[in-house]
DNA sequence: GTACTATTGGAACGAACGTTCGATAAGGAT
DNA sequence: ATCCTTATCGAACGTTCGTTCCAATAGTAC
């Protein structure tokens, strides 16, 4: 609830220039190992100059989080409130949530990678309100999981090891994937969807069973 | 094919006491964000004492890795040629590999977090000898993979996309699990195996199809 | 013009970094 | 006793780090 936050001088065109910057230089050498010259040299922005746009290295990091979660759980919420009818069935949803992650992550691939391989860096309130967004994500998906199971009756399905599978199989992607030669994100979704609800044994010739 | 390492006195006690501080120190600030003087502390060797042991910090971060997927990739081929006769079906050794990977994951946590988490950090030699161990263990699951999709006449499954889904569960566990509240390896790596062959809409009740 | 605010950057701060140097022991072999 | 090798550490080196200070600019309002 709490805003740590405090931007200068809202929806400023050199702040988000400066955070596109920092994102592909997080996204090369890590947060740790990128420091704010290298940022100055890729930003063209002076060292001090830097400061006059965020108040820390961690505050950048969070921002660039905090942004591209947001974003990622708004149009997931909106995605599935197109969602209607017959077509709400869980499983359709689920569809629905993984095409949108996919193809968001493929689409802003450098700052999912500093979302997924650094989301263990902040500290503190900063770790605190990202760590909220990602619950409320975390929880969309389990719900709309949980539902399935219900409907499905499956009895056996551990929802929470599941919904993490599924995450993995996600977030993943940003350690192998190429965009020259795999699937595009459509393709890719595709996959990992039949994956998570059938498996590759039901990889066969049927359209659908 | 060519050594790097030229460790001074073989099979060296100390050598893997400090190894065993490395892991850990990696494993809670990350290989940047870990200072060789963390690690001086929590080894109780002097800062240059260390360096009589090994020649850089890089070096350290490679004897992890190198031994750490070594011993992984050691113990699934143990595992899979242990496996004979009608149970040497595709379908039965990737589930020992699976098993292999999720128990080996979590009885050495700290290490496969830094395996995991540092895959792209070594540079030069080092990361060429750490990708070739890797690949082979990539190949190790692609070629059963590749075996089952024949017997079972898997016409649509991408088997490369297939692997890295099934590396993305089972590596991604490192960010979520609890040792306390979730299952352990066995029931893991169970489950794992079921959401890989039959996905969710398989953990119905029957025992098998 | 002057005054004010928003922006910028050169130079420097103290701290921490990975690594090296030189001295010091300890132990066995001659 | 001497010499060599193995093992160890305190102190320091040069560099880079995140961050701050302060003077300078640019733009706008009066």
């Amino acid at each position: 609830m709490t805003e740590i936050t405090q931007v200068k001088h809202s929806a400023g065109a050199k702040l988000d220039h400066i955070l596109a910057c920092a994102t592909q230089v997080f996204c090369e050498k890590g947060y740790e190992g990128a420091s704010i010259r290298d940022l100055s040299r890729l930003s063209d922005v002076s060292l001090s100059g830097l400061y006059y746009y965020f108040e820390s290295k961690e505050e950048l990091l969070f921002l660039i989080q905090k942004h591209c979660f947001t974003t990622l759980i708004e149009r997931a919420q909106e995605r599935l409130s197109q969602i209607t009818g017959d077509e709400s069935k869980p499983e359709a949803r689920l569809r629905a949530f993984i095409h949108n992650h996919v193809g968001y992550f493929l689409q802003n691939s450098e700052a999912m990678k500093v979302l997924s391989h650094e989301s263990d860096t902040l500290t503190e309130q900063y770790a605190d309100e990202v760590a909220e967004i990602k619950r409320a994500y975390y929880h969309l998906c389990r719900g709309i999981l949980d539902e399935l199971k219900q409907e499905r009756n499956l009895k056996r399905l551990d929802t929470r090891v599941a919904v993490m599978g599924l995450f993995g199989m996600m977030n993943w992607i940003y350690t192998w994937h190429n965009a020259d030669l795999d699937p595009d994100a459509e393709q890719l979704a595709e996959h990992m969807s039949e994956m998570f609800f059938s498996g590759v044994l039901g990889a066969g010739g049927r359209k659908k069973e």
